[in-house]
This record gives structure tokens, sequence and C-alpha cells, in this order.
DNA sequence: AACGATTGTGTTAAGGATAACTATTTGTTC
DNA sequence: GAACAAATAGTTATCCTTAACACAATCGTT
């Protein structure tokens, strides 16, 4: 009807071609187009090869939103994290956008800025934009979650991978932190150290309570106590760890190897260590956690674990589109435990060469 | 007909709330909804209130998808990122993103793994997402730009950031590399380095050859020759960096100083030198590129120029925007620069204290 | 008093894909 | 050879929102 209003376009506008068109030429209803491209049963191998080569010759490519809208169901997923900054979550998006990519799905992702009115914000747009499925690793300050709940009486599968709502039935992919933990500090009992401090992060996050209870674990199993000023806690940073490192090295009874809950606050022990003369590893070993990216790049590499986070992406995902194909049958609520991974380096490889695992991750 | 296969969902599922619905409670059309919603002139303030009164009180939330479909417009951006790693990129998508949230519009993220192939079929993606726009950093291997083209042909508006079509006619937001490693030449300038040593990186990438050309232009400035042993072309790696310096440095005239292209390859200098006795800034200063997160927890820390991501993304969505919303009127190329911004610290200061800009960027 | 302008609302037809239901032809079975 | 099943394709309604068009009522104007 109305002149559409394109005067002049030097790049001349195309208009993608749609099912119709195809039809059109083919001289043959919508349906059996959608059907050939579906490879439904019902249409002959003849048409369908006859579609398929039109659909190829014109590079038709079907309209989402369109299929979407009629289904009931898109193709995109719906990510919500705290912030893609630092190690962690930029790797785990980058697996679940690659494992989404390959099951033909599109990632949207949000950021909750560790803030729970943003995440509330985030699960409203990702509902609006009609997303098949939310993959959410909970802000710090989420403690209620109507808004999640709201997801999932929407009939919207749900995954939590990482920050997971605890001891609730809810699907979720999570690290072992008390393993890791286990390792890491068994890995420095090994190493001959015998008074080994903990730098523990705030435990009302499970990741750290459990970080504390596999330093604890592997404490005991060596028979060695658990001493009260050996634990710091600490909010996990550069500066608090230096600080913690100080008061041990200036105590009278100082450790000989320090695990930290994470790589930041590692760092910060082992720039005080040696700025206070004491050598790394040689009078005080140190480990972290996370596998910082700068971890190798210290003088010297800095012990730590591994948190496997491309496989968490992709086992986020793999649960996930499982839950979106059954379409609401199975809701046997499941958790995925991933084994973190020691990686040691020099911080903590005493002079007793032993057989060890020295590999680092490859990039 | 077939019966729901549900038969027992815990978590009653609720279908959202629709215009029609809306409109049958108030018995108006769906039309008069509509308009309400969006404040269209042509309904009475009473109307008006009494539907977004009853939307408030169901929690209406638009079907993003019926809307686009009808519309011919998403509320969906797609970006082409060659990966979500490292400091730069995930930064940028940072930026983006929250910027694109803020006008209410979702972010969909392709990587191209630095490829081609996998860049045109990111394009097909959103493309059939049918996303507003699409905001692209090239993948180091395209060469060749039909996929792009095809999305202009579209009448799809398209942004580059960073990497960019060069000397085409197109809208990209850019860093202004030249003067970053102008900037950064004359800081060591200023701190009194004569024999200036440049880390250069493949110069088939602009932005390396903006890079080294800054420069040379601050050598140009200060009246001092290029001279073609002080610089090394490598891939900007931490051992190339270090096979560099070891060259320089056991060579009979050593540079007193080495402007790196990038911040890995400044890192494995630096580390080189200290390892061979040099000090490092005293006997060899050394500045890098791109402001990486680990520049501040070496020791000492490392000079280097921040890429404004932030700003990038930002600049970025808000061209983008501009693009979608004069709906194909305006198609005058634009092309944003931004302008770098030198770190000064520590692996740069001499001895000879002056009032510089020592501050870091806060995270 | 009649007319156009203004204001407020309804009708209807897209937009592209798809699923339930129908209809036709061919092949199979007893 | 009649009945029935399988194979193949078409009709039509639907997903939800929006926009062009139509329509009615109120108002001011000449």
């Amino acid at each position: 009807m109305s002149p559409r209003k394109k005067s002049e376009t030097p790049p001349a506008v195309t208009t993608p071609v749609s099912m119709a068109d195809l039809a059109r030429e083919l001289g043959v209803s919508m349906t059996t187009i959608s059907r050939a491209l579906s490879d439904h049963y019902s249409i002959g191998p003849e048409m369908k090869s006859k579609v398929l080569k039109l659909a190829k010759k014109y590079n038709y490519q079907p309209n989402r939103l369109a299929s979407a809208l009629r289904k009931g169901k898109s193709k995109l997923l719906g990510i919500i994290v705290p912030y893609i900054e630092g190690r962690f979550f930029p790797s785990v998006v980058h697996g679940i956008e690659t494992a989404a990519r390959k099951a033909g799905y599109n990632v949207i992702i949000c950021q909750s800025h560790e803030d729970v009115a943003q995440e509330r914000q985030n699960v409203e747009a990702l509902l609006s934009a009609q997303v098949a499925g939310i993959m959410v690793s909970l802000a710090r300050t989420t403690t209620q979650f109507t808004h999640l709940e709201k997801v999932q009486s929407r009939g919207l599968p749900l995954v939590f991978f990482d920050r997971s709502m605890e001891g609730e039935d809810v699907h979720a992919v999570v690290l072992d932190d008390q393993e890791g933990a286990l390792l890491s500090t068994r890995h420095l009992l090994a190493q001959g150290c015998r008074r080994i401090a903990h730098l523990a992060g705030p435990q009302h996050l499970s990741i750290y309570k459990n970080r504390c209870r596999g330093y604890v674990e592997a404490l005991r199993e060596a028979g060695l106590p658990v001493e009260e000023e050996l634990i710091t806690y600490t909010d996990m940073t550069q500066p608090e760890g230096a600080a913690a490192m100080h008061a041990w090295l200036t105590s009278p009874n100082p450790p000989d190897a320090v695990f930290s809950a994470g790589d930041y606050c590692a760092l910060g022990a082992m720039q005080e260590a040696e700025r206070l003369g004491f050598r790394v590893p040689d009078d005080v070993a140190i480990s972290g956690f996370s596998n910082e990216a700068f971890t190798t790049i210290t003088k010297p590499t800095i012990t730590t674990v591994d948190q496997r986070c491309e496989e968490m992406g992709q086992a986020t995902v793999r649960l996930l589109l499982e839950l979106i194909e059954a379409d609401g049958s199975t809701f046997a609520a499941r958790q995925i435990v991933l084994r973190p991974e020691l990686l040691v380096r020099e911080s903590s490889l005493g002079q007793v060469a032993e057989p060890v695992n020295t590999r680092t991750k490859k990039r």
C-alpha cells in the first residue's frame, strides 16, 4: 500500500526471502515448504530435495522470531552473571556460548553487577525476550528468590551454575570446592609442610565455606590440629592477603605454608612474604584458588586450583537443553558437581623433587 | 487434542498474560490496550491509566517476539567478537551490554574464534535471530567482506569496533593507537631515555602498524634517529618479548628503554631483563600497551596504555542505536576515534621524580 | 445548522512459521 | 475387487502485537 519510503537507498535494501516466496516459486503451499525444511515424514523425497535446493539457491534463512512466536519456544538462551570480567565468568560464558551455538541456540547475556534488583530486572528482560531457558549465577546479595520462582512457574527451565540456591530443589552445575581445597592442602602436606595456614573468604558464601572445610579435612586426615590463629578471614583481596601474611610471618611461630581460597589473596601474601625477606616456596609455600591468568606469570608461578570454567559452561548448557527438550516432563532436580584440578606450580614445590603434576592449562 | 502430557506439574505452570487478556477484562479492544501501553495520543488519559493499572496488576510483559515480528525490528543487538577472554573484549562487551540494556535492548554475543568462516556463520545466526543491528570486531583472518556487505544490503545497521574494515565507507569506533604509542614513547623520552627500542606486532594489523607509527613519530619529534636494529617484529607473546630483549641486552649497544606494542610482550621483555641482571626501570625502562590486568601486580608494575574498553563499548552502542533509530535515513559513515590514556607505573619511572600521572584504573 | 477538526475507540489485516485437520492418490490385503 | 492403510500435499487457524483504515461522538466555527 504505502509507498515504501526509501526514496534513495544507496546500498539497495533487499528483503530476505520467506517461505511464501519459495512456495510461490515452486507452486506449492507454505506448509509443504515448512515441512520439507524440517524434514517432516509427510513430504516425499523428491519434493524435499527440490525445496532444499531452492532454499539453498536463495540462501533462505528461517525467521526465528516467527517460528518462536508460533511454537512458543525460541532459540534463545538467557544467561545472568554477576559480571563479565576477570577470569572465571568470561571463560564460563565462553563455554556456554560455544556449546549453545553448536546446538543452534543464541545466548543473551545479562549482568547483575552483584545486585538483586538488577538481577530481577534481568529476569524480566529475559522473560520478555522469550528465551527458552535461563542459566544463572547468583549475585552475592541475592537472598530472596521470588523472581526465579517466577521463571519456573512460567514453565521455563532454569539452571544455576557456580553460585546456586543452596539446599533447594534446583538444577545446578557447581564445582566441588571442598575437594579442590582438600587436594591443594594435601599437596602442601606432601611437600613436607606441617604448619599450614588458611586465607579464608567470607563464610556466608558457600564456595568459601567449602574451601575452608576441605582445608580442615586435609589437616584432620594428616592428624594435624586445626589452629585458630592459622585461619584468617579476609575479603579475598590482594591487600588483605598481604596484611594477613604480615601478621603470620611476624608472629613467634610462623606457618610454613599458606592455602588461600583465592588467587589475588595468595598473590598479596606472596608479595608480602618476599618483602619481609622470606623465600617462596623455600621458607613458606603458597597455593591459591581459581587459576587466574596472572598465576602463571608471577615469579614464582603460583600453585592453584582450576575451576573448570569451560566444562562448567558446557555442562550447564547440556543440562538446560535437556530440560528444554524434555518440555517440562522431567523435573528430578539434578546437581552436577565438577571435579577441580590442582595445578602445581613453583610457589609450592619443595626441593624434594617428587613426581607431581606440573601441567598448566594450555591456551 | 493430545492431552498435555504433564500429568503432575508441581510448580503449576502459569501462562503469561497477553494484551488480549487485558482487553477482555476491560471490555475494550486490543488496539486500545496496545495504544495505551505505548502512550499513543489517541487514547484518553482516563483509559490510559485504567490500562496501565491493570497491566501492572497482572504484571503484563509485552511479548517482544510478536512485537518484533510485526514491526520488523527487534530489541536485540548482535555482537561479534573474536573471543571473550583476556582483558579487552570482556570489558568492551561489558560496556556494550550495560549501555544496550539501559536503552531497552538485549545483546546476543557471538565469537568468531578469529576465523572468517565462523564469523560468516555468526552473521547468519544474528540475521536469522532478527537482530536490529550488529556490532563487530573483525577476526584476524577476515579479508573478504561479503558476509558483512550482506548485512548492509539487508538494511541492517553495522558498526565496527576496534578492528574495523580499513579505509572503507563504514561506521566504526576505534582507538587512536598511534596517539597512544606517541604518548608512551614521549613519556620514555621525558624520563631521559635516548635509545628506545620497539617491540612491534604483526604489521598487517592496523593497530600494530599505528603503534609503530606513533613510536617513530615520537622519535622524530625528539630529533632521534629511527634505528632498524631497535625495532623487532614479534607476535606479541611473552616468549618473543623475552627473546627480543635478550638479543638487545647482549648486543654491544643495548637500549635504555623499550616500548612494546603489547603488555604480554613487555612482560616477557621485563622478566628477561631482570634475569640478565638488568634493573627495571633503572637500567632499562619498559612500557606496554593494553592495560592488561596483570600490569598492576607485577613487580615493578608496568607502564601501559589504556584502551578505553568501556567507553568503546558505550560509543559503539550509541552509534548503532542512532543508526537503528534513524531507520536508514542517515548514511554518512562515521568514525569515532577514542583517545587512549597513558598509565605511568613503576617500570618506566626514572629516579628523576617529576609530576606525572601515576593513577591506575580503579576496579 | 452544517461542516471540518479533534478526540477516542473498534475492525481488520498483516508479519512468517507451523500444527491440527482434510483431502487425494497410490499401494496393499484378503 | 472392495476396503483399508500409507504416502503426500493442501486448508485453515493460530501465536501476539501493531498499524492502516474506518467510525462515532464532541466541539468550535462560520
